[in-house]
DNA sequence: ACAAAAGTGTTAATCTTACACCCATGT
DNA sequence: ACATGGGTGTAAGATTAACACTTTTGT
C-alpha cells in the first residue's frame, strides 16, 4: 500500500428545537482558514478511536450538551478538495438534543456555541451547507416512520407541542384530530396526570414518549407509518 | 492536529440476480491477514481519489462487471481493530448490477471472483459479514419505495420475472395480481411490442422499465409505494 | 362574557388484500 | 388433450383525509 495521506474527520448536524422552531447548532471557527465562518460541531479522530466515540467526544468539548439521538448520516469524500488544506474525508452524524431549557457553553476551545433556526443559517465552512441540507432531508424522511420527535422534546410535553415540532419539521399543516388519533392508536404516547398550565385557554393534559411500546412495536417489525 | 495513522478503504456489497437467487460477489483474498478468505470487493482509496471514483475502480479492476446503481451505504469505524493490521474505516457501498449474462473475471490481480447466492455465503474476512447483512436490510428496504430492482434485470423482461425478484428479495410470497396492477398503474413498467418464449406454456410479452415517467414521478416528489 | 387553546367523531374516498378461472403455446 | 405458465376483475375490509363544534380555563 502506498503512503496514504487522507484525514478522516467527524462531523456533526446538531439539532434542537425550542421556540416553535427547528435550530441547528453552530459554531464559529477560531483558527484556520474558515476563522470566524460558522461550521457545524466536528474534529479529527483520533488514533485508536472508534468513530462513535470520536463524534461524542467533539460534541461534548465543543458544546457540553447531552446528546438523545446520534445516528450516521453520510460520509463525505468525493470531492478531494473539499477542505483546502489536504485531502479529508468527513463521516457526518445526524444528533438530536433536548434543547429547551439547555444552552450550548462554548468550551474549552473558547468556540462561540450558537443555536441558528434551520431556515436562517450563515454562510458555512467547508461543505457545511450541504451537510446540514442533508440531514434536514433525513430527519424529514425519518420523523414519519420512526418516532424520533420526541428526542428533541421534553420527557413531557403537550399534544400541541408535539403536532407543532411535526408541522415545523414537515413544513406543512397537519390535521390535529387525525395527528393525535394515530398517535394514540400506536400507544406509543401515553397519557401522564400532569397538566399543563404555562399557556392561555383550556389547559392540557401532558404526555410522555412510551418507550417501552414503542420498542414492542420494533420487535414486531411493525412498520410504524406515523403519515 | 496530530498525526492520524487512520487508513481510508472502500468496500462494495455486489448483487447479481440469476437462477432465480440473490447473489453476493465475493474474491478471495491473496494476500494480508485474511489469506484465502472471501471478502467483499473494495481497497484503500488513493490520494486525492475521491470515494465514488475509487470503489468504481475497485470495482472495476477486480471484477469488470459494469455497475448499474451505486450508492453509499455505511461507514464503518467503530472499532479500530476491525482490520487486525492498522486502524482502517471502510466506506462501504451497495451495488446492483445486470449479472445475468456477465460472469465476473477475475482479474489483474488474480484473483477470484464467484456469484455466491446470499443465502449460502462462506465465511468473510473482516466484519464483511455485517457489511453484507447490513446492504442486504438496506436493498429489502429501498425496494419497496424505489424501483431498484429493474437494475438487477435485463433491458426487457417477463413480469414473471420482476416478480420473481421481489419474491426473493423481501423473502416473502407475492400476489401476482395485485404486483401487477400497481406496477403498471404507476406506469414506471411499459410494454414492449417483444413476446418472449422460453418457457413453456404462454409466452409472456416483454416489458422495460420506464426511467422517463420514474423521473417524472420523482421530480413530483411523489412517495411511490410500490408495497 | 369573551378570548384562547384543548378535546373530540363521523363520513366519503381511497387503497389494500384476498381470491380463481380462462388463455396461449409446446409436446 | 394435457401440462405449463401468462393474463385478468371484483368485492370486502382497512386506512386516510376532510371537516366544526363543544369544553375548560384566565381575564
Amino acid at each position: 500500500m502506498e503512503n496514504q495521506q487522507i484525514k478522516v474527520a467527524v462531523d456533526a448536524v446538531v439539532f434542537g428545537y425550542h421556540q416553535q422552531q427547528l435550530h441547528v447548532l453552530l459554531i464559529k471557527q477560531k483558527f484556520g482558514p474558515f476563522k470566524n465562518t460558522w461550521s457545524i460541531v466536528g474534529g479529527f479522530v483520533h488514533n485508536n478511536e472508534g468513530l462513535i466515540v470520536a463524534i461524542k467526544r467533539e460534541i461534548k468539548e465543543e458544546t457540553n450538551l447531552d446528546i438523545q439521538y446520534l445516528e450516521q448520516l453520510y460520509t463525505f469524500g468525493d470531492n478531494p478538495k473539499r477542505d483546502p488544506r489536504a485531502q479529508v474525508i468527513a463521516v457526518a452524524y445526524f444528533a438530536l438534543v433536548n434543547s429547551l431549557n439547555l444552552n450550548p457553553t462554548a468550551d474549552t476551545d473558547a468556540l462561540e456555541a450558537q443555536w441558528f433556526p434551520i431556515n436562517q443559517l450563515p454562510n458555512l465552512a467547508y461543505d457545511h451547507q450541504e451537510i446540514v441540507a442533508l440531514a434536514k432531508k433525513r430527519l424529514q424522511a425519518k420523523i414519519v416512520y420512526q418516532p424520533v420527535g420526541f428526542e428533541l422534546l421534553p420527557e413531557k410535553f403537550e399534544f400541541s407541542q408535539l403536532e407543532q415540532l411535526y408541522c415545523c419539521i414537515l413544513e406543512r399543516d397537519i390535521d390535529r384530530r387525525n395527528f393525535r388519533k394515530k398517535m394514540l392508536r400506536l400507544e406509543i404516547v401515553s397519557e401522564t396526570n400532569e397538566i399543563s398550565k404555562k399557556n392561555a385557554g383550556r389547559p392540557g393534559k401532558l404526555f410522555s414518549f412510551n418507550r417501552i411500546k414503542y420498542s414492542e412495536l420494533v420487535e414486531l417489525g411493525q412498520p410504524l407509518d406515523l403519515f
